[in-house]
DNA sequence: CCACAATCAATGTATATACATCTATTGCGA
DNA sequence: TCGCAATAGATGTATATACATTGATTGTGG
């Protein structure tokens, strides 16, 4: 099972990423924007457990973005802390890229079709929270 | 799609990789030691199709486990080619990971439930079809 | 209030991963 | 047979990813 998901998210990752490539955005990041758009400000932490994502690796991923100027970041009041928003070039970044994977996604939900995408998101969503939770 | 694979991925590695660790496996190593033991004699090119990865991405990887003895390669009657097989210590690596291994993932699979199971494996490999071919 | 455990993120290190480019070979058409 | 396109990997570079360890801060029991 971790095998051929693994493999899938290879496959899937080169497909999408075909798309972002020339705005000069990975997978990832283009993840990450979305989640700080729809979920406003999180902690490193926060974004992290929505990811399945160890933190740590967040520190590295987001020091690209923040070179890119996509996100701000400030100290809480626990000043552990670092709690991330969505700058504006992030909004901007993330509007200019939507379109590309949505035509990519539209078309893949096609071949696969409605029956068999809808399933896939709701068992991989369900595995997910088996490990994690 | 994409962000949901890539996210239940990453669960799924840090799960299966816990079991590994102490025999110093990674996922992908063991899935290459898996692979080689059902398909014998592969090209570098051939292991690449079969993994969904990039053929210049094995280079750094087999390089890794050729360091372990895990592997053997030759070059066939075409010389550009790289024929790789399981060396007899990458067999043994192989037997002693696969309990370890089938242990984490049997407990998964009651959890998630044969039919979520079944299915989860037929429809990544569909995906993986599709995008492949 | 204070010592100490717990928590958050930073850093060091190793592997995974892909693409662009380069080198060596092969195959093929004239 | 010769020249050139195609192919298989190797190499340079950038990002993704996790874990172990460390530093800073917070919470808590006495």
């Amino acid at each position: 099972m971790c095998g051929s998901f693994r493999r899938t998210s290879r496959a899937l990752t080169q497909l999408y990423e075909q798309a972002l490539r020339p705005l000069g955005l990975r997978a990832t990041q283009f993840t990450i924007l979305q989640v700080l758009a729809l979920a406003g400000e999180v902690s490193q932490g926060q974004l992290g457990g929505m990811l399945a994502m160890d933190s740590t690796t967040l520190t590295r991923t987001l020091e690209i973005m923040g070179r890119h100027g996509w996100i701000t970041e400030r100290r809480g009041r626990d000043r552990r802390e670092r709690r991330l928003r969505l700058a504006k070039a992030g909004e901007v970044q993330l509007n200019r890229a939507l379109p590309a994977w949505e035509k990519v996604q539209s078309r893949l939900r096609r071949q696969v079709g409605e029956q068999a995408w809808n399933s896939l998101l709701h068992l991989t969503n369900q595995v997910t929270d088996l490990i994690t939770n």
